[in-house]
RNA sequence: GCCGGUGUAGCUCAAUGGCAGAGCGCUUGCUUCCCAAGCAAGAUACGCGGGUUCGAUUCCCGUCACCGGCUCCA
């Protein structure tokens, strides 16, 4: 189980072995976001490629694909972006802590029992910090979209925004996609890729940033049918994290209350992990949302092009309904290094006990498959190890280590999630063989070099 | 963005208005060495900018970043 020391050991470790370096660092940082090192790019690969895989390579009733970060304004428009992300916020002139003007009205409203919170006057409200009644400064809205200007001329006309989530550039390409793929409802569109968010308090490590990767797909499917299959991916999205070893003690599903659903929902339930933050225990992984008919719809009546669904079996035309499982890739990789986090005892050389740090990821979430450890540097010993990485590499991502004692090399590749060590010793270049060492039990066996790739494959099935 | 706290080596932490220290980690060498061993040698830090001062890592101001709260939800 996670606790609030794991998620500190873990960005301790993330920094140390190189998952995970703040951004900028050399210049002070910058807010908000993170880089990902040699391992950390290979992790967060490797998790895009399993939910690919599981979305789009095996289903024939899913397709990919990757759209433009900056689409036309007008997209946002009629999504409802422009006008339902942003916020009214107004700050207590006597002590400086700001609030969402709205949920103060509500609250105000809610207590007095009065129908129209939107009417509540705010110099009636005392600030819920201080106790200061009325002392309200005009609200500001505060934009969640993130604006750039296209064009050497910072115009009005230039005004872009980056997305807020991938899943309108899938809505926007519903009929081209459906089209030539000549796929019928129920069926869906997966994609990978960034999305921007002006959050007023970014945090938590990569936990919440401006800058996100998201795995989103969206399911159209009949209307009417949309309850059963939204019950049907909440399941499967759950499935796909226990089945990457995350503990399902770990995770939970938190259904949104109706009043707090986004513009664009009927309603949503949340994946949560138990990351053991301070403040909050539990943080959302992945929402599965039942959007309706609500961006076809809107596409539609904007764009002025028919995005609903001619059903020739059954003569009947409709719009489709939407259910989408929306992840986060960083936060995901995030779970996955909790989760896998442990603290052993291992024997030692001497004949006690020690301490390792093992992270138990899922061997095909481990950056290196497999690494190459002679068991002393020595000039016949290294060369025979070279030989045998550079053929291994052919077909994994191969670590290969000479440095310091054995023991401690079995640690270092222990600690980065590596399933397996391959020793080249002194008897290798009279019997042929080495020596596999596999990471949970620390067990060992002997393998003839000819049979190494043979072996790994069995056991790397699918990484 | 606002309120409070914190910035010293890769990590975890000391000390100090007068040449900056430890443990772990890292590098090199020796020991034919299978679970963080030993010995020897070595590299690496006061977030950034300004001020006060003979002298600032230390005091002051600003700034940047991190942590906690407001807020947010992939």
């Amino acid at each position: 189980m996670a606790s609030t020391s794991t998620v500190d050991q873990v960005i301790s470790l993330s920094k140390r072995r190189g998952f995970v370096y703040q951004c900028g660092e050399i210049y002070g940082g910058t807010r908000s976001a993170w880089d990902y090192g040699p391992l950390g790019v290979e992790l967060k690969d490797n998790i895009k490629r399993q939910w690919w895989k599981a979305m789009v390579q095996r289903r024939e009733d899913i397709v990919g694909l990757d759209s433009s970060v900056i689409l036309p304004t007008a997209v946002w428009e009629a999504s409802g972006h422009l006008a339902a992300f942003v916020d009214p916020l107004v700050e207590c002139r006597s002590c400086h802590n700001r609030f969402r003007q709205d949920h103060l009205q509500e609250a105000f409203a809610e207590k007095k029992g009065l129908d129209d919170p939107d009417a509540v006057p705010m110099t009636d409200i005392a600030c819920s910090s201080c106790g200061t009644r009325g002392e309200w400064t005009e609200p500001r809205m505060f934009n969640g979209l993130l604006k750039t200007y296209l064009g050497p001329v910072d115009t009005e006309e230039g005004l872009h925004y980056l997305r807020p989530e991938t899943a309108q550039g899938i809505f926007v390409n519903f009929g081209q996609v459906q089209t030539t793929t000549r796929k019928k409802p129920p069926f869906g569109i997966a994609q990978i890729g960034k999305s921007f968010r002006n959050e007023i308090t970014p945090g938590n490590f990569i936990f919440r940033t401006r800058e996100f990767e998201q795995m989103e797909m969206e399911f159209f499917v009949k209307p009417g049918e949309d309850e059963t299959w939204h019950e049907y991916w909440i399941q499967n999205r759950m499935d796909w994290y226990v089945g990457l070893g995350i503990d399902r003690d770990n995770l939970r599903l938190y259904e949104h209350p109706q009043e707090k659903l986004s513009h664009y929902s009927k309603g949503t339930t949340d994946i949560e992990y138990r990351f053991q933050f301070q403040g909050s225990e539990w943080g959302e992984l992945e929402g599965i949302a039942n959007r309706t008919d609500f961006d076809l719809s809107t596409h539609s009546k904007h764009s002025g092009k028919d995005l609903s669904y001619f059903d020739q079996a059954s003569g009947e035309r409709y719009t489709p309904y939407v259910i989408e499982p929306a992840a986060g890739v960083n936060r995901s990789l995030m779970a996955f290094l909790c989760d896998a986090y442990a603290e052993d005892e291992a024997p030692n050389a001497k004949g006690g006990v020690d301490k390792r740090t093992v992270l138990r990821l899922d061997p095909r979430l481990s950056p290196f498959k497999v690494a190459v450890l002679p068991l002393s540097r020595n000039e016949d010993l290294s060369p025979k190890a070279r030989d045998l990485s550079a053929e291994l590499r052919e077909h994994w991502n191969v670590d290969f280590d000479d440095a310091a004692a054995i023991g401690k090399r079995y640690r270092r590749q222990d600690e980065i999630g590596t399933p397996f060590c391959i020793t080249v010793d002194f008897d290798t270049l009279d019997d042929q063989a080495v020596t596999i060492r596999e990471r949970d039990t620390m067990a060992q066996e002997r393998v003839a070099l000819d049979q190494v790739v043979s072996w790994l494959a069995a056991r790397l099935i699918g990484a």
